[in-house]
DNA sequence: CAATTACTTAACACATTCGTTAAGTATATT
DNA sequence: AATATACTTAACGAATGTGTTAAGTAATTG
């Protein structure tokens, strides 16, 4: 489920891509015109983008033609965010772990002097 | 600089060795003994890892002869999150400019009741 | 309804990537 | 110095991914 955002981030296109959107809601043809590869290339790293929910596609402009694309700020936030911070998560809990081993280690001390015999 | 990590990030399995070392510092030969593709495999994936400056390796064991990885937390954090942070700046950004056009707009309109014509 | 616009999908070439096994390297140990 | 341990690097096959051009497709216009 999360494989499919990292995929995504994982291409300098498509993070050039979300960049752009970045500043603001765009059609796919304007971005195409802001690369220099062609409109199929783009196209494809839309829908993988898409397909990752990082960003939203609607139809826009003046008649229904165009496809136009949003960022999806909380999706990246949430999948990115989320995956740094379980690190942080573990780290809490193998302090926590430690501190407790340290701890039934010293109460040992106290009801032996040599536990290991 | 910043594609190592992402390219690094972007394989389930690396992303499994990272959330092992999570727990704590772990020597190659355990690493590859939490997975069921060879050691060899293993040990290019901390490769790029470890270009990707996401963990970090010195010799360890009684004798010298096994490498031990660790994570660094902080480069996760900074990439990554500075990554997210950059699309939220942009975001201010864009709001902002947003409003100072409206703010002329309307000072068009202060103006004149027609500026189109 | 034929033509136009704004795209997407298909087909294919080339490059990169992940895994495997076999061979190599570095650091003790005997 | 020979052997063992703990890995890494090399060679190679199968799968995947990015780009290109050509061929659709969906909605609007004349």
């Amino acid at each position: 489920m999360y494989d499919a955002v990292f995929t995504a981030i994982a291409e300098g296109r498509r993070r050039d891509i979300l960049k752009l959107l970045g500043k603001g809601e765009k059609s796919s043809g304007e971005i195409a015109a802001h690369f220099d590869v062609s409109w199929p290339a783009i196209s494809r790293h839309l829908r993988l983008l898409k397909e990752a929910k990082l960003v939203d596609e609607r139809r826009g402009g003046r008649d229904g033609r165009e496809r136009h694309y949003t960022l999806n700020r909380a999706r990246l936030r949430n999948v990115l965010g989320g995956w740094v911070a379980a690190f942080d998560a573990m780290w809490a809990e193998s302090l926590d772990n430690l501190k407790h081993e340290l701890e039934s280690t010293s109460r040992d001390k106290e009801r032996s002097h040599d536990p290991r015999r």
